[in-house]
DNA sequence: GTCAATGCAAACTTTTTGCAACTCC
DNA sequence: GGAGTTGCAAAAAGTTTGCATTGAC
């Protein structure tokens, strides 16, 4: 169901890129990072550490833009702030991000379904890319 | 129905600030960008140019931090790139932007009141500020 | 005269780029 | 061996901050 660290690193091969130490680090910790919402710097930390080696963070930069061209990954804004990095294979989702306890919840694009087919509707506008969050009110920020 | 130059210099004043040129040509170009899409940068050329002044950067920065302290502003992001600022009082609306043409659609924020209580029904979460645009495609973009 | 506001320069954050050195295939 | 990758350093873009000077009231 999820892909694998060697889903990756053998895809990249397949797609023609070279396969380095930097790279498979990286891509082991994408395949790992499941729910984690990890910007370009926290990925390079994590890489560096795991495979106990140094990786440049314009690596990183470089090696998330060739994911992030070839459709496995994405990058979404729930914030001001660093970008975070999402592999595309998890369960397309929007966020919901509460503006004063800055709670991320996660949507299901399904269910948002109906509320997106309302807006293409009423204003011909179909969104397609969870490139940024909804910014709002929580149920317990509510109260 | 729109607030004017004077409206926003007499309110500053009323605040306990101080008026000086360079607020003043700023609330100018504030009140008469109605409905456009004004960077911080932009505002600073726009005030810079109307008055005959030199403003710098960093004063429209901080001018433009205590309209939106007070409230009277907001400023909202439609994409990758600098954040564009909004008097307060303009109708709120939410930024539909096309990823395709980068055609950005104002949506009254009442057009949105079903889908967004659907989602607070579904999810008890409640859209509170339109601070980041949703992206998809447009009418045109989708055929 | 005081204190808020300004200009200027410098720092900051996130991301991108140029380029020589390196190393994967 | 040769092209794709890397690290390093520097730049870029947008925004923030420190500080001495200016100017509003």
């Amino acid at each position: 169901m999820h892909l694998s660290t060697d889903d990756l690193t053998s895809a990249l091969r397949n797609e023609g890129f070279r396969l380095t130490a930097a790279r498979r680090a990286i891509c082991a910790v994408l395949a790992e990072s499941h729910e984690e919402h990890l910007s370009a710097v926290d990925v390079r930390a994590r890489a560096a550490d795991r495979a106990g080696i140094q990786i440049d963070q314009s690596t990183v930069y470089r090696t998330l833009d060739v994911f992030e061209s070839l459709g496995w990954l994405h990058h979404v804004h729930l914030g001001h702030g660093p970008g975070i990095v999402h592999l595309s294979e998890k369960t397309d989702h929007h966020h919901l991000v509460c503006e004063s306890c800055g709670l991320s919840v996660d949507v299901p694009i399904e269910e948002l379904d109906d509320v997106f087919s309302q807006l293409t509707e009423r204003h011909g506008f179909a969104p397609t890319s969870m490139h940024f969050a909804l910014i709002g009110t929580c149920k317990n920020c509510a109260n």
